[in-house]
This record gives structure tokens, C-alpha cells and sequence, in this order.
DNA sequence: CATATTTTGAGTTGCGCACCTCAAAATGCC
DNA sequence: GGCATTTTGAGGTGCGCAACTCAAAATATG
């Protein structure tokens, strides 16, 4: 276990003293220019290799002396998560200055195919790269194939769009996330009883149309069946996000389900979910699984009324993105280990 | 909600004929240097503000022309979180170099306050700064002072000395560390079923003298009091992080123990109580939870030994300590949203 | 008022690299 | 061999800033 010190500073010109030739063909071989032989090129990068060479990062980005221009495509609406990336883009306005980038957020109506694919067709000549909440739809995934045509970076943001040519998807294994979801609900309520059936559990969704929700309910499925086989699992039902709504079916569902041990929220608006029980007086005896960390869902996991969030971290998710946009568009390498954003279990003790 | 495009490149230039003075003039106030009067100062800092100007990270750094030689002293022997973290050093020796950062690994014996202050006190004038996993003990806390006062930047690693005058700590919080494997454990286990006895608690812990382990008894025994009080704990029995200690230690616990439940390891070593469950045909049967994701627990969750760990992740704390430590020698802003380390729950299915 | 002191402006240098031009040298081809 | 073509070298420029120097201007001091 030892040191990588590089007290020498170690330039091009170092390397190009080291392979023989002159700092002009160093340079043109570092940077892939043509007209050098494929002898010279081997010598220069056996230097480059020999002694580790690497460009200092701050010299080449002065040196490049661009800027980029990067949209992001958000929904609108009173989504709380997607306003949590709005606000972490914006609460990172310098460091995106201090590197050239800037960086438009377009409110966008994402659940609706045409728009969102007109939209993106303005993008190419504004914008040096683009990141979406992605529909998983015939209609965007032939824009966002256009912008790569185009020679745009385009990644997908929270909401994977798999089957297009996006360079790079931003966000969590939402499948692994409705596991997770679904091995918390499993665990929390414990092996069945001898005697007892086991319970429904009831699954409150967004919207069948974005692909990360569905996972989720995939996901959790999945683990429900196979493992918890003793728990009955109840339709989806839509709320579309919205508390009220929730609040809406949540009252239902304890209407129509006497047995009902716990509810699952893949989305937003679990404000209503808490609102229903707190009605019915059943605040802590349903158990409760939501997704993403707001200011409401944090409220209920103080007060016991949700068990357990499963979430991902917008902060990292906008960095992530923001190193990926960076790296496409300035032909750098993305290093997969550090872009990897993780399916997060928050409970009230680990609340960050 | 909208843009924050700086499509005018914005330079120090600028800001200068914006408050109408030299670029010399500017230059000495936002580089904080003498020979500029009240008045004259305030005009250039108006016109940052207005302006909205910053530094571009890059010419600042370029400019600077100094590099950094950072040291981190982390414990020797198996430890394998240890050796990850040692490894996500190496592994990002690019981006130190890329940033004139030279770091040096040194394995220490943290365990012994002498060797450890002697060895702390070695390193002015070979290093900038120093990223140590502390030993929370007078004689540290007195070193640490020390190089702080010689000039130093000194960030504490994993393990915290909250007494010395660090400038940082990189880690997790080890009570809501705690705190989570215990309402994890409470949870898991169940409510108390009628008429059963609520079960024992086994706590393994790595030594008393670090503290982030006594953190996390201190945190899993306070859930544990307050919430689930009919769960008998243990006393904490100390295996040294050590898996063949950890086994005896398990051994002599179910011997002991008819009614333990559930197993609690603060630290390292926990392939040690897969084995003598294994033996004694427990495995599933009790309850585990353990700390950090290493090859050894990856198998244990997956093979369903252990039902969950807490987790830093070492790759996110030698990310956050190289920003530190750059930012403080640099004198730098730490944005301290950014260098929060969370503490993670890792279940089967949200295994990285 | 003259003098000392402080403040400001103007300018230079260099950080390491990307990108460019132009000429010289080496190589290929007939 | 003479020719065109490719390869290489030498050198310059600018990116934006930090960190200087030196002189001029403004202000304070006696």
C-alpha cells in the first residue's frame, strides 16, 4: 500500500521529451488529430502510458475555452420531486457557471407524447445536450433518436426511455425500488400468523404511462408473490399523484377492504394516503411505503404515519446528470462506478 | 421557473469596467489583498453581486499553479472497509492527478493513541492536509490541534474526534447509524406476540475505543429501549472486527442465549457469525443486521444470513474528502448539502 | 505649502493546454 | 533520379485568472 504522488508536474512537453518528438505531435496524437504516423502515435502513447500521463483537467477546460448549453425537460405541475430537481439544478447555478455550462429547466407537459416530442424537436441549435423525464412512448424515443442523430448528448432523467439511443439514463433501477418497497412491506408486517390470514395490500400508482412507476409496481409484485405469499395484493389503483385524489381511493380501498394491512404509494401525493387514515383513526395501524423524500413524506415518517420511504437523491441525481451532459459533450470518459444512483431505504432514524 | 444561461462569458474584466475601476483593482479585492480603500472595495463587490460573477473554476485553478500533497492514515491490518476505502483512493488516482493532488496512504495503528500522534506529528511540511480516521482520545485530540494550528487542513475520516479542532468530519452519523439497525431489528422481529416473551438481543461490537462504534450503541440501544422494550439486549461483547472472534463469540452467545432473536454487529467481521449460525443451523432463524457492504456480507444478504446492513458508502467519503481538503487549502466554500454522507440501508434487493 | 503615504491604474508573466499556421524533413511513387 | 505526398517540428495565440511590478494619481500629514 503506497503513495501515487506526481511531485512532477508532468506535462505534454514531458511526454513528448520522453517519446522523442516534438510537443506539436504529442498534442496531435492526445488528441487524435491526423497526419502523424502509426509509429510516432504507438512511441507517444507508450510515453503517455510509461509515465501517466494526464492532461490537467483545468488547463484543458480553460484551454477549450467553450461553453455548453444544457435544457432539462421537467413536468410541470406541483410535482414535489421534480420541483426538488428544479431547485437542486438552480441551488447549482455557480458550480455549473464555474465550469461554462449553462443550463435551461423547460416545464414540459411529459405525459403527453406530442407536446413533449414538439418540444424536444426545437431543442437541436440551442442546446449542446438535453436531459428528460423520459415517456417510454414509439413517439419520443424517434425525437430523442433525432436529437442523437443530430449529434445532441441526450440522457433520460428518473424516467428511463431503454429503448431509444439516449447516451445515458440518470436515476434508480426503479424495479430494484419496487422490490425494496415490496421486502419492507414484507418484513414489516411480519410472517403470518397460524390461524390469521395474511392481509391485502393495497398499491396506490401515478400513472400507467411512465415507465418508472410502472417497474415499481412490477418490482414489488414480484417480491409480494414470491415471498409473501400469505399477502393478497389489490388492483392498482391511478391517483395520478395527487393528494386528494389519493385520499379519495385511499377511502374507498378502507371502505371495500376490511383486511387491508398496508399500502403502497409508487408516486407522489401520499399527503392523501395519511389524510384518509388519520379520518378512519388507522394512522400507524396500516402500514405505509411511499416513495421520495418531501416535506410531507417526511412529516408522516416523523409521526409513524409511513414505515419507510424508498428514494432517490436529487442532489446527486443533477450532479450525475450534469458530470454526464459534461463528459458526452466534451468527449471525456463517464465513470460508470461514480454515476451509479442508489435505491435508498429512509427511515425515521436515518432521515437525513 | 426559468434559465440561468451566462452566455456572456463574464470575466473578471467585466466586473471591473461594471464598477468602474481597474482590473487590477478588482483583482485585489476579490482576491482579498491589501492597498484598496473602504469605498473602492465596496463598489467591486456590488458589482460581483450584480453581475452575478464568479471565478471560473478552471483559470483560478490554473493560475494557482501549486499542488496539493494530501495524506490519509487509515488503520492497518484486514480491515476490508478499510481496504476499500484504500482502493476507491487508488482508484480515483486520475482525478487527483488531474487536479495536481498527490495522495499518499498511510496505514497507521489507530488503535494506539502514541504511535497514532507520533505518526500525526511527522507530517507538517511533507503535507497540505490530512484525512484521518480518528481515535476520539486526548493525545489525538491534542495532535490534531496542533497541525490545525500549524496551518494544516485536517478532516477526520469515518470515525470522529469532535473535541479537536478538525475543520470536517467525513462519515456517517454513527447514532442514526445505530438507531437505524435497531429499528430495523424491532421491526423485523415483530410485535410481541401475546404471551411469548419479547427474545434476546446479541450486540457485537468491534472495540470500545473507536467511537463511531460506541455511536452505534449508543443509538441501537436507545431504539431499542425506548420502542421495543420487551427485547432483552445483550451486553456488548467485543470481537475486534475479528470473523473467527466473532464466531466463538456467536458460539458462546447461542449456548448461552435459548432465547436470542437477533443479532447486532457494530463492525467488521461478521462472515464470523454467518459461520456459527451456519453450524448451529440458525441461519434465517435469528435475526441479523450488520454494518458496511463488503463481498462477505453481500453473499450473507443474499443468501438471506443477514436481513439488512447500514452503510457508508467509501466511495461517496474519499469523493467528499478530496473536495474538502482541496476546498480548504484552496480556501474554498464547502457546500455542506453536498458533503453530507447518508447513512444507508441495504437490502437484497437494493444492493448496489 | 511641501512631503510622505495610500490608493489606483497599467502592464507583464505564467499556469498547461488546445488549436492553428507554416516550413522543413522524411517518405512514397513513378 | 525527380516529383508529390505525408509526416514532423517550431512556433504562435488565447483561454481567465493570480500574482506580481512600477509608476501615476489621490489623499493624508506635518
Amino acid at each position: 500500500m503506497n503513495n501515487q504522488a506526481s511531485d512532477a508536474p508532468l506535462t505534454l512537453r514531458d511526454v513528448a521529451a520522453a517519446a522523442g518528438v516534438s510537443l506539436a505531435t504529442a498534442d496531435r496524437v492526445v488528441n487524435g488529430r491526423p497526419g502523424v504516423s502509426a509509429k510516432t502515435a504507438r512511441k507517444v502513447h507508450e510515453a503517455v502510458q510509461r509515465l501517466g500521463f494526464r492532461p490537467l483537467a483545468a488547463a484543458a477546460e480553460l484551454a477549450r475555452a467553450r461553453s455548453w448549453r444544457f435544457a432539462v425537460i421537467l413536468p410541470g405541475g406541483g410535482n414535489r420531486f421534480m420541483m426538488d430537481i428544479a431547485d437542486n439544478i438552480r441551488a447549482q447555478a455557480d458550480w455549473f457557471r464555474a465550469r461554462r455550462i449553462g443550463v435551461e429547466i423547460v416545464e414540459a407537459d411529459v405525459f403527453d407524447a406530442d407536446t413533449l416530442a414538439a418540444e424536444l424537436a426545437t431543442l437541436p441549435g440551442r442546446f449542446d445536450g438535453v436531459a428528460l423525464v423520459a415517456l417510454d412512448h414509439p413517439r419520443i424515443r424517434a425525437a430523442i433518436d433525432d436529437l442523437v442523430e443530430g449529434g445532441m448528448a441526450v440522457v433520460t432523467l428518473v424516467s428511463d426511455a431503454p429503448s431509444s439511443r439516449r447516451q445515458h439514463y440518470v436515476g434508480i433501477d426503479n424495479i430494484a425500488a419496487g422490490r425494496t418497497a415490496g421486502s419492507l412491506v414484507g418484513r414489516f408486517l411480519g410472517p403470518p400468523r397460524a390461524g390469521e390470514p395474511g392481509g391485502a395490500v393495497g398499491i396506490i400508482t401515478g400513472s400507467g404511462s411512465l415507465r418508472d412507476h410502472a417497474e415499481r409496481r412490477f418490482g414489488f409484485g414480484q417480491v409480494l408473490a414470491e415471498e409473501y405469499p400469505h399477502l393478497t395484493r389489490l388492483n392498482p389503483v391511478e391517483g395520478r399523484d395527487d393528494p386528494e385524489r389519493n385520499r379519495d381511493l385511499v377511502r374507498r380501498m378502507l371502505a371495500d377492504t376490511p383486511d387491508l394491512v398496508a399500502i403502497y404509494n409508487t408516486g407522489e401525493g401520499s399527503v392523501g394516503i395519511g389524510e384518509a387514515l388519520a379520518e378512519a383513526g388507522l394512522t400507524r395501524k396500516i402500514l405505509c411505503v411511499g416513495h421520495e423524500l418531501t416535506p410531507a413524506t417526511r412529516r408522516m415518517l416523523l409521526d409513524g404515519t409511513f414505515a419507510a420511504l424508498v428514494a432517490q437523491d436529487p442532489g446527486h441525481e443533477v450532479r450525475s446528470m450534469a458530470r454526464v451532459l459534461h463528459a458526452l459533450v466534451a468527449g471525456q470518459e463517464i465513470v460508470a462506478a461514480q454515476e451509479h444512483i442508489r435505491v435508498q431505504v429512509i427511515l425515521r432514524d436515518n432521515l437525513p
